[in-house]
DNA sequence: AGCACGATGCTCT
DNA sequence: GAGCATCGTGCTT
């Protein structure tokens, strides 16, 4: 497996602090990155969701701030980690102005760095291609919530990686929301990698 | 390849 | 006490 010896600085808080939407397009093709043990585990984002304030019936914030939400209230590039069905973490990079309530959850990588080790924490199973999946495989708890990414020496952030262009990508609504009505069930804030544009690329890198 | 369901524990109308 | 921003299994086409 690849193990690219040069490394990007980590993204800036700016581009955590824009409009969510904008945050979420951009993050697809960047690498997420922990350091676990001080070894690397990474793999660039191919899915994702925006969760944009108290009007957006889908998102958190909806009933105002509360004890589990309150990180999306604070400063963008900071991780919100929050458990989920008795036994899920899911990974959220707070975005836009701090004071304004907005998200962006992780819900796929494409895995790169420390695969093995991923595999492991996974028991074999699919690797990282959920929102659940992809924090076991990175050792991601609730430990991180409140984390800045935009920190020098933090545990976990986001380099730039690959560029996508429109074509290579879908939206959809988001998932999971079952009970939250329109238009917020449906809207088209989910964003993903076409699996065959994945291919592709997957492709190259073993030349 | 797709749907139904149970697991499991935290959060707060 | 109800409802989860899910996952894996086991069963049906």
């Amino acid at each position: 497996m690849t193990q690219p010896t040069r490394h990007s600085p980590s993204l800036p808080r700016a581009f955590f602090a824009r409009e969510t939407r904008q945050v979420a397009r951009s993050l697809l093709g960047a690498r997420l990155v922990r350091i676990d043990r001080s070894r690397r585990l990474s793999g660039i984002i191919v899915e994702a969701e925006a969760y944009i304030g108290e009007a957006d019936l889908g998102c958190h914030a909806r009933h105002g701030r509360t004890p589990r939400n309150a990180v999306m209230f604070g400063a963008p590039g900071h991780a919100y980690v929050y458990f989920t069905y008795g036994m899920h973490w899911m990974l959220n990079v707070v975005t836009e102005a701090e004071g304004r309530p907005a998200a962006v959850l992780l819900r796929a990588i494409w895995p790169v760095e420390g695969v093995a080790a991923m595999q492991r924490r996974r028991d074999r199973k699919p690797l990282a291609d959920g929102p659940g999946k992809l924090c076991q495989a990175l050792a991601v708890d609730g430990r991180l919530n409140g984390h800045d990414l935009c920190r020098p020496g933090a545990r976990l952030f986001i380099e730039k990686g690959m560029a996508f262009t429109e074509a290579d990508i879908v939206r959809g609504p988001r998932v999971g929301l079952n009970a939250v009505p329109e238009p917020w069930k449906s809207i088209p804030w989910r964003l993903r990698v076409l699996p065959e544009v994945l291919r592709e690329r997957l492709d190259e890198g073993h030349h």
